[in-house]
DNA sequence: TATTGTTATACTCTATAACTATA
DNA sequence: TATAGTTATAGAGTATAACAATA
């Protein structure tokens, strides 16, 4: 059967296609990184489109939701709990606080470090995003049960894991 | 079940942190977005180490692929088989013609488009790399059962369709 | 008019090295 | 010595506009 989904998922996309050739795509569509790939650059351009007229793109929505939730912490500890690189973090940070929804303070216990928090503008914007991101959400879960969509998700999880870890 | 899930999640991701605090990420490990990316990324990480002395990235290895399994494609047919914008496609075809692996020959049906192989070279090469993305494949996908991996792709194929489509 | 390949361009993401000021 | 934030820089992914040659 699974040989059989697989063409079959075969002719679905040619069918999509303008193209009147049928393409053979070989093993890409059984590979996990394709498949991966693919599911999560139509999840991205959905993101987008959903959170446009707010400017906002996925990793500012994670920075502003971690940020929110965990008031005060430092950039590093943003950027661990996110996987974003110190060096890549500040101008995303730069952005959010020159937007007025992020603000660097000092920090209570080291002069070095930056305390993050939300404005009271960024905290009202959170409020909208939410709401954005729960129709987003359930627009590209709509074809799966809440059951398959929390065992995707812990697949995915496995997956992370079982894959190299970065180097810093 | 599930919230208890994500919460021995959580805990798992702060042990492996190497912060003394916790921090909360909130609803961002229940989302498909987010889940996507962070396994995407892994895998890709994961590609890239095993392809390094090939010097293949997975944009490569496909396009590699579909150019072997479909000799005399055009241009543009590969760019919608692979979802690559015509512009971009360019530069890469480019970069593979240099390495000669792949070449742009005269199409019999049409003065504009080119027609792609691969070189004998370029073959070699991919009887390599399929053992390689074997491999790759495998570690991946070492912690789950094939019924589940086949199951993954299909829940990831159902994303993809559910998200929006791109423009061109 | 539409399509194919191409060039130019821009923005984002990812990554490394190196600097400064603190710890 | 090590860490936090920063700057500079580079490569790759993604995207649009516009052009010449051809359909």
């Amino acid at each position: 059967m699974p040989e059989k989904a697989r063409r079959a998922d075969q002719r679905a996309r040619r069918a999509s296609s303008l193209s009147s050739e049928p393409i053979d795509l070989g093993q890409l569509p059984d590979l996990l990184g394709y498949a991966l790939r693919r599911a999560q650059v139509a999840v991205f351009r959905d993101f987008l489109k959903c959170f446009a007229k707010f400017d906002i793109r996925p990793v500012q929505y994670g920075i502003l939701t971690v940020i929110e939730l965990n008031p005060g912490l430092k950039q590093q500890q943003v950027c661990r709990a996110l996987g974003i690189r110190r060096a890549n973090f500040v101008t995303l940070l730069d952005d959010l606080e020159r937007r007025g929804l992020a603000e660097r303070g000092p920090s209570a216990t080291d002069q070095r470090a930056n305390a993050l928090y939300l404005t009271e503008k960024g905290k009202a914007l959170m409020r909208q995003l939410r709401k954005v991101n729960k129709a987003h959400e359930d627009r590209i879960a709509a074809s799966l049960s809440p059951a398959k969509r929390r065992f995707l998700i812990q697949l995915l999880d496995q997956i992370e894991l079982s894959a190299e870890a970065p180097n810093e």
